[in-house]
DNA sequence: CTTCCACCGGAAGATGGGGGAC
DNA sequence: GTCCCCCATCTTCCGGTGGAAG
């Protein structure tokens, strides 16, 4: 049933999110700066609390683990320096309560942990801190994605956590990562004076860059003469366009490696990258689709109907009641109209439609209006199917399948 | 320059579902 | 069971906003 691809790849985990170069390309200031920030770990120092900010895909999380690993093998030969280092993504933590549950477990060994519900928050970070004495030492806590957390407390409590008397041997440091520019602004003085003792900036990488970055991928995950000329360089472009993004740019190589290898191709074009790109794109859209409420598809659904009618752009107000009524006909009380725009927003945020400000001044106010920003037949598709596919809204469903022809709508 | 429109978006808090400790 | 707490979703309330009309 199954057999080996005669394959054009001889390494096809080089272009994944988690491999390591040995190298770190375009990086090399950031790096350097980076590098001064943590030498007081190599001094015995107490650490240097750092934040990072830059997009997405801009090597703010590669460069930390290349780093903080370099500096872990260094301090192994001190011998008056215990480095402990512990990452955290908060992606999907919205709350200081749940870091700080996640913390104590990365310090606990697997039959010790903690369920992350349940204890008044107090008893938590009592927790934290004896779990930080008992390894003491100098720690570096790394939060990924810092920017997920709602609320300031465990930023505010962990680098004071010595000065407030909680911790009596282990040195801390903070190195928090953010691609929220403007979550920084958003913290509250006293944190932001200690977290943010150290700032380091990371740009968006140029076409140029991204070339770079690109190649020495290739190199090690293709056979040589796989990638047609001009590839890498449409995939770099792609990604310098869109926000200067590296895994994104890998992400396509690697889904136009897949495509050349599902159709046995030995070579990859550049036609191979424009199927690759679409693709993505219609995955992207799939699962921001899959992960909105019932709600969330009624707006879509409504917004499409109006699109197809060639209704748009249409303001909120217009699409209210379209919305309205769908909810109608399934049952379902219908939200308030501040509700629904929020649901808009959401899915202009997904890039699924798009909205334009406009002003009529004083006999019209100010607005937005909506349109549909993908093709829409793509749309309806990943709107179909995750409904029947995921089974949630039966009635919903009923409703797409009475309703083959939109046009009933007119 | 002021007025005014109609939506925008932040804030607070209600509701209901969950999970676990004790 | 009771107590603590988390979380997503939604409602209610309301001050903010930019630019055409006056």
């Amino acid at each position: 049933m199954f057999e080996r691809d005669t394959d054009i790849y001889c390494n096809r985990d080089a272009l994944r999110e988690d491999y390591q170069p040995d190298e770190l390309v375009g990086r090399d200031d950031e790096l350097n700066r980076y590098k001064t920030a943590l030498q007081p770990v190599i001094n015995g120092e107490q650490p240097n609390n750092i934040f990072l900010y830059g997009k997405t895909g801009v090597g703010k999380t590669a460069g930390t683990r290349f780093l903080l690993d370099h500096l872990v093998d260094d301090a192994a030969q001190y011998d008056d320096i215990e480095l402990t280092v512990k990452m955290l993504n908060c992606d999907g933590l919205s709350s200081s309560y749940q870091i700080a549950t996640r913390l104590v477990n990365k310090f606990r060994n697997e039959s010790n942990q903690i369920s992350t519900t349940g204890y008044p928050r107090s008893t938590v970070y009592s927790m934290l801190w004896d779990e930080l004495d008992k390894y003491g030492g100098t720690i570096l806590i790394v939060l990924d994605e810092v920017d997920h957390i709602n609320d300031d407390s465990i930023l505010y409590q962990l680098p004071r956590a010595r000065a407030n008397g909680n911790l009596s041997e282990a040195k801390i440091g903070i190195i928090g990562i953010s691609n929220d520019f403007s979550f920084r602004d958003d913290l509250s003085p006293k944190v932001k004076s200690s977290l943010c003792e150290e700032e380091l900036q990371f740009p968006a990488y140029d076409a140029q860059e991204l070339i770079e970055i690109l190649q020495q991928r290739a190199d090690v995950a293709f056979h040589d003469d796989v990638l047609d000329s001009g590839v890498i360089e449409l995939c770099a472009a792609y990604g310098a366009k869109d926000a200067g993004d590296a895994r994104q740019s890998l992400d396509l190589l690697m889904k136009a490696g897949d495509l050349a290898r599902d159709r046995d191709t030995e070579t990859i074009t550049e036609n191979l990258v424009r199927d690759a790109r679409e693709e993505l794109e219609r995955g992207r859209i799939r699962e921001g689709i899959s992960g909105l409420t019932q709600h969330g598809h009624l707006v879509l659904y409504a917004l499409i109907t109006l699109e197809q009618q060639g209704e748009t752009p249409v303001r909120s107000r217009d699409i209210r009641p379209r919305y309205t009524s769908f909810a109608e006909q399934i049952s379902v009380d219908p939200l308030v109209p501040r509700r629904m725009r929020d649901h808009l927003g959401e899915l202009s945020m997904l890039g699924i439609i798009s909205a334009v400000e406009r002003n009529e001044g004083r006999r019209g106010g100010t607005y937005r209006q909506y349109s549909v920003d993908m093709d829409v037949n793509m749309v309806l598709t990943a709107l179909e199917e995750t409904i029947t596919e995921v089974g949630v809204h039966e009635s919903v469903a009923d409703k797409f399948d009475q309703d083959t022809t939109l046009g009933k709508y007119t």
